[in-house]
DNA sequence: TGTTCGCTTGTTTTT
DNA sequence: CAAGCGAACA
């Protein structure tokens, strides 16, 4: 047993009032750093240790992965209990494992299989395809945000179909349909189909229902500010709308709308649970007041959010930072400088955060530069490599034959003879039998094919089912060690360059996480196989993340409920913070604002901002505006520094648009342009000079670039 | 059938 | 600038 539980010296009243609350609904308003972890922590072992309440009958969820897997260690700790028997993991995990218990209840296939982004695109434009409709026009993207969309408000094909009121809706809807029928003939759910058929399940099935309700006492539920329909649909069914919930989240910190996410389910708390109590954390433990100052006089230019003021007794404090530099690489130099020098402060405990992926390569080339170490989350994810997908493939394949998506990715993968002709056939022939292209391989024989596809197919076939065969036997890091060996699949990069020698590395790294998660501790006996693979679908980057190796580069996004000694957040400029795609819309603009938000406040100690004049987006330089946030935090506690080399004039270009096509100073063309002149001899070109063009007429140089013919 | 080359095209965030 | 795609080649 470990001590007792101090709670009076671990929280603060507050924090002390939310863990010892009665039974009902509470909500807590947890400010950035206040200790949320905490109340959710000591909460769980409060209730199991000192209310007597038998630990499996508490449940708590949260977005990450990551989070959770903290949270259950933290819990472990104060009960002294491990492994935990309360189920603490995501909202995807949770009805996950309730779709595996008793989804067939429902229809849904055992043995399921999870499609992955990539999977849905494939999906969505063999949908597209079928329905005779341009990708052109509706772009797979486009089309599945929008099914995906309607799946979190819970609304199925049929539904959508008959309330379609748009254009964009109508055409939408059918393809939504057949979507939904790829899926089917796959035996596969789509992420967001985890949650919509977990309500479903519990909406129909009143025995599962009830099972679930009399096991479940307590319901915590972290980051609620980032919950959508479908999980506040699941949250009632799971413990009503009276009952013991605590919802703990940050309406400040909400950056999931794009996800469905609502922030009504935090605003509108009361009106969706019965008697809440809303009680809120304002404490701050984390950051010096100056950077509090900073970040709340930002985010009170918010309209969607309850009143609140984060203290802290950490006065004073640095003040923040500006750096206005002249492109993406200068900003680079000095945010990375910036935090490299700083007293006291190892670079493992600095950050530097980004809107988007493309903006982490001007800092990954200003470290690698320098030689420095870092760490990169996010960006092409290890389970998302070409290589490792493969893999997957023919293991979700060996688990479960009607994949097709597995089936099409691995059949000449490496290539034996199946080409797009026999391919095509196949698909003809899975067509007839609708739609099971292992079915389909079945039939080969009797099929009209080309010699040489004809065996090349068969040939796969029986790959295919003597790994399966293996796989009943075999443990897992055997069954791959096999299946690497009779499918030669390495072969594929037994060349030596340097891309391959990374494949292969990635294949060895996925080796060992099989390896790994066989032998977890905490792991029940079972089926190994499917186990593995609906990990492999579950987690993210950020779950894999350790912060020890160096300065840590990442989005916005990914680093909520990280905190760091200093942070830089770059490249706050109109279009990218606030994103382009945010323009013209209210709620939209409110999200940038509180992404940025959310990235002032991981820093504990020192915070820096970074923008530049000019940016390359997609391989085009383009003016930059600066972010009006900028101009919404107070001036006078902001330390501003400037590029020398940043040109005060008036600027011709003009105000860009984000995807417009750059005016101004456009590389494109080609062929010899005509030459700029100085206009008055001598000096030769100079900035701030007077200019003129054959074609273009009279200018000023902004900018010089290059030398020579390059000038 | 498989590979390579050149073209276009498009870039938010991710459980 | 890259990734993805289609068309031309080996």
């Amino acid at each position: 047993m470990p001590p007792a539980l101090d709670l009076e010296t671990a929280l603060n009243p507050q924090q002390l009032e939310a863990v010892q609350h009665g039974t009902g609904p509470q909500l807590v308003l947890a400010g950035a750093g206040s200790g949320k972890t905490r109340v959710i922590t000591y909460r769980v072992a409060w209730l199991v240790r000192e209310m007597g309440v038998p630990a499996n009958s508490v449940v708590a969820v949260t977005f990450t992965n990551k989070a959770a897997g903290e949270m259950q260690e933290r819990i472990e700790r104060l009960l002294g209990v491990t492994p935990l028997p309360s189920f603490v993991g995501t909202f995807h995990r949770f009805a996950l494992g309730l779709l595996r218990r008793w989804g067939s209840r429902i229809g849904v296939p055992s043995g399921f299989v999870i499609f992955d982004r990539d999977d849905q695109i494939a999906a969505v434009k063999k949908a597209l395809k079928e329905e005779g409709i341009a990708e052109s026009s509706f772009q797979p993207r486009q089309v599945l945000s929008a099914i995906s969309a309607a799946k979190n408000r819970l609304i199925g094909p049929a539904e959508y179909e008959s309330s379609a009121g748009g254009f964009y809706e109508r055409k939408v809807a059918p393809v939504y349909r057949r979507y939904q029928t790829l899926l089917q003939q796959s035996s596969a759910v789509d992420f967001d189909d985890m949650l919509r058929l977990a309500v479903r399940l519990l909406d129909d099935e009143e025995e599962v229902r009830e099972r679930l309700r009399n096991r479940i006492a307590y319901l915590l539920v972290d980051e609620f500010q980032d919950t959508n329909h479908a999980q506040m649909r699941l949250v009632h069914q799971v413990i009503g709308a009276d009952g013991n919930l605590t919802a703990v989240g940050d309406e400040d910190q909400g950056i999931y709308r794009w996800r469905g996410a609502d922030l009504d389910n935090v605003l509108e708390f009361e009106r969706y649970f019965e008697g809440a109590t809303v009680r809120k954390l304002e404490r701050n433990y984390r950051s010096t007041q100056a950077i509090l100052d900073t970040a709340a006089a930002l985010v009170e230019h918010n309209q969607r959010r309850r009143p609140k003021r984060l203290w802290t007794d950490l006065e004073g404090g640095e003040a923040p930072e500006l750096y206005r530099g002249r492109d993406e690489g200068d900003e680079a130099r000095w945010l990375v400088s910036a935090l490299k020098d700083l007293p006291d402060t190892p670079l493992s405990q600095t950050a530097i955060l980004v809107r988007t992926n493309a903006q982490t390569r001007a800092f990954e080339e200003e470290m690698m530069r320098r030689g420095l170490p870092y760490e990169l989350v996010g960006g092409v994810r290890f389970y998302e490599r070409a290589e490792i997908k493969d893999l997957v493939a023919y293991l979700r394949l060996l688990r479960n034959p009607s994949d097709n998506l597995a089936i099409l990715r691995v059949l000449n993968q490496p290539p034996r003879g199946i080409g797009q002709a026999t391919r095509a056939l196949l698909l003809a022939e899975a067509d007839e039998l609708g739609g099971s292209i292992w079915a389909a391989l079945g039939r080969v024989e009797d099929g009209s094919y080309p010699r040489r596809g004809g065996l090349a197919l068969v040939a796969f076939r029986k790959l295919i089912e003597e790994l399966r065969k293996a796989a009943e036997d075999l443990p897992l890091p055997a069954l791959l060690d096999r299946l690497l060996d009779d499918t030669r699949y390495p072969e594929l990069y037994q060349n030596d360059n340097p891309e391959s020698e990374a494949r292969l590395e990635n294949l060895r790294e996925f080796l060992t996480a099989a390896q790994e998660f066989t032998e977890r501790p905490d792991r029940a006996e079972g089926d190994t196989l499917a186990e593995f693979l609906d990990h492999v679908a579950l987690v993210s980057d950020i779950d894999s993340w350790h912060k020890d190796r160096g300065l840590t580069l990442m989005t916005l996004h990914s680093a909520k409920g990280l905190e760091f000694d200093a942070v830089a957040v770059a490249g706050l400029e109109e279009g990218l913070l606030p994103h382009a795609n945010s323009r013209g819309e209210p709620d939209d603009l409110e999200e940038e604002r509180r992404l940025l938000y959310v990235g002032m406040t991981r820093a504990r100690k020192r915070l820096f901002l970074g923008c530049c004049r000019r940016r390359r987006i997609a391989g085009r330089y383009q003016d930059q505006d600066e972010s009006p946030f900028i101009q919404e935090i107070p001036q006078d506690s902001l330390v501003v520094h400037e590029s020398p080399e940043l040109f005060h004039g008036r600027r011709t270009a003009g105000v860009h648009d984000f995807f417009g096509r750059g005016r101004g100073r456009g590389r494109g063309g080609g062929g010899p342009a005509p030459s700029f002149e100085p206009e008055s001899s001598g000096g030769g070109l100079r900035r701030g000079g007077r200019v003129r063009h054959p074609t273009l007429g009279d200018g000023v140089v902004l900018e010089v670039e290059g030398s020579g013919d390059d000038l």
